[in-house]
DNA sequence: CTGTATCCATGGCGATACTG
DNA sequence: CAGTATCGCCATGGATACAG
């Protein structure tokens, strides 16, 4: 909106990109997001208002196009959008190994499990309905208990037993299962220190983590502590 | 300072750097400015306070620290500051290639100067003292003539006749030199279309488009228009 | 030269409710 | 499902003057 009066393409970038949840509305909609309510589902924290009115943004400044006319908007980045996901990657890079340290309102186990739904590389995974359950301690709220169902090539996440044959049962704190999701520890640490507990037989525990994995970010280098 | 509520590292990343100037500030310090007034010369629209704050913002967060106690602090960068490097950059080239038009306002004079100054490769310059003198035209304010000096390896700018022989003399509207300055036209593009001139002897004129150069983000291929 | 102190208006943004 | 409408706070940040 307000300009900073320099012709410096950095600045250029800014006037644009500066604004609170801006890049975060872009992160969503590089991960795939087309509709209003599943953009909401990325940043829950934020106002549908406001939302709304960065999707005109950033169509005004054209980096995105809205498409379908009457109640079933499509949102798609232009190339210009799209261009903008190596200096998002660099930001998420940056952020893992520089702000490592999470408060408590940094978790969130909606937003956690819906990030995991969409990561989760189902052609890992096995042909037939397999269902994790996850069990978050540390807090009897709602949004403890999530199971995820995989089938006929689709991620599922229900927040209410579905009823299904669970195959195998991840338990860990909120904490632990973010730290782990991020990877600021590996699957081996999480599950050696006890952080992180699977519960199936033999052979779906040593799948848990190839089936889960990690996201996308997470490979990312840590700084050395020490 | 107001958190996203998100583990995501790029959400984490934000909330250091979303805030107005903070980028434009790092970029100042990864070009090499250390002190207080020389940052001001690179976002002079921003206030003093406010720059004092985001000093000490960037300080707490670890991006910089400051050295020296009284009236002669420098700021440096951490390695967490100098890891910015790639994202700025690449906010640099996404702004070069997607936000080319430029607004009246975006257009100053003394910061593409002070700009070619700190960036002017000195080493392709003559040994001898070389003066170029700068005439920018369509405004009669102070402002619009500038002398550039290259000498003992250093490159000074004055806006008052320094006095010494002129080697060359460029003369074009602001908006023309600042678009060749960015890389939105080149040298000979300029210079045929008649928006850029170079007085001085032939030789002279050959070398002014090898010792002036453009912007380090120059090179960043542009979108095909047309 | 290197900042700090103070003031003030703006509008960004959060919250909530509501509509086609 | 896909947004709009409205309200009001308070923090941001612009301006100016001043201090060590």
């Amino acid at each position: 909106m307000s300009s900073y009066g320099q012709f410096c393409p950095v600045a250029k970038a800014m006037e644009v990109l500066d604004e609170r949840w801006t890049l975060l509305v872009l992160r969503e909609l590089l991960l795939g997001s087309t509709h209003f309510n599943e953009l909401r589902r990325g940043v829950p924290k934020m106002s549908p208002a406001l939302l709304s009115k960065r999707l005109k943004s950033l169509e005004r400044y054209g980096l995105l196009t809205r498409e379908g006319t009457q109640g079933q908007t499509m949102y798609q980045l232009t190339d210009a959008g799209r261009e903008l996901a190596p200096v998002i990657d660099g930001l998420g890079a940056w952020g893992l190994r520089w702000i490592g340290d999470l408060g408590e309102t940094d978790l969130d186990p909606h937003l956690l499990m819906w990030d995991i739904r969409r990561t989760v590389p189902i052609d890992r995974w096995p042909r037939r309905r397999t269902v994790v359950s996850f069990e978050l301690q540390g807090f009897r709220s709602v949004g403890s208990h999530w199971w995820l169902v995989v089938a006929d090539g689709e991620a599922d996440l229900c927040d209410v037993d579905p009823g299904y044959e669970v195959t195998a049962v991840v338990t860990g704190s909120l904490r632990a299962l973010t730290r782990l999701w991020r990877g600021d520890v590996s699957w081996p640490q999480a599950v050696r220190g006890g952080d992180v507990a699977i519960s199936a037989n033999s052979f779906v525990t040593r799948q848990i983590p190839v089936w889960l994995g990690q996201s996308r970010l997470a490979s990312t280098p840590r700084v050395q502590v020490g």
